[in-house]
DNA sequence: CAGTATCCTCGAGGATACTG
DNA sequence: CAGTATCCTCGAGGATACTG
């Protein structure tokens, strides 16, 4: 199976890969949480090839994740920035970020997410809209459809 | 840069990457937690190449993911668990899931998931613990380490 | 600065046959 | 059943030069 063809598999995890899962992307998404917009900066940051981040961004674009605008003209320059749609992918990337934080092995966390004010680190929990409580992964039924793969 | 080349950098976000981020692992990941154990089940059920699913493996036992045990002797056939640190990929995937369902266009989502017994679909939520309180993005700062990439 | 174009190499993964 | 071994092909990404 070919990476484009996951978006076509009736898979939620699948689909969702077939938009963040290529080498990069969670790194280039990173960099645009964190507020790098340029394509200069993004690309010193991460020092991958040129034509590499050209063509992440443009798939994160096309997948209606990132838009590309421009803040100047002559000479037009671009900058690019997440969508509602994008913004949405933070809680993928704060749990990468949490499992990476816990089980590194060695010294301090590269990074910690806290509570702005607070200073404590925040957490991710499942949780039951209706019951208000929070869930462990035992309380959760995964109901699939009759043609999910 | 190499893929495996990713665990040593000091960022959570790519030593995740260096164990989740190969193509086909999460999917393997996700047949772990539908409680499916058997190298046969699982390529049959994904259809991926053999010998990739025994590297995808191995991989996943090496970083602490997943153990391979014995469940039967002559012929000896082993089985493949999460351990501790892999169940602990189980918001990542719910997080991938949950993107997956609300953001793909068509027609309804492969797989919900519900809050057993009650029904409602659970949600992903970020949260301190030291307030008790839910918190959205802009209620969250990341604190990089001097040395964080 | 913000890309595009081109070239090159290596590795990833599919297919298949084989083993205990 | 649960893999390993081998072969082959294609594509991914690095490096570099070029453009507006």
């Amino acid at each position: 199976m070919r990476h484009d063809d996951l978006a076509d598999v009736n898979c939620s995890v699948a689909r969702t890969w077939a938009v963040v899962g290529e080498r990069w992307t969670m790194l280039v998404l990173r960099e645009l949480f964190r507020g790098r917009r340029r394509f200069e900066v993004i690309q010193d940051q991460l020092g991958l090839g040129r034509s590499v981040l050209t063509d992440r961004l443009r798939t994160l674009v096309e997948h209606g994740v990132v838009v590309r605008e421009p803040y100047q003209d002559s000479p037009r320059r671009h900058e690019y920035r997440l969508t509602p749609k994008g913004e949405d992918l933070y809680p993928l990337l704060v749990a990468m970020i949490r499992w990476g934080d816990r089980w590194s092995t060695d010294g301090d966390p590269p990074v910690v997410l806290e509570h702005r004010g607070c200073g404590h680190e925040v957490d991710l929990r499942l949780a039951c809209p209706a019951c208000d409580r929070d869930l462990g992964r035992r309380d959760v039924t995964a109901v699939f459809a009759p043609d999910a793969w």
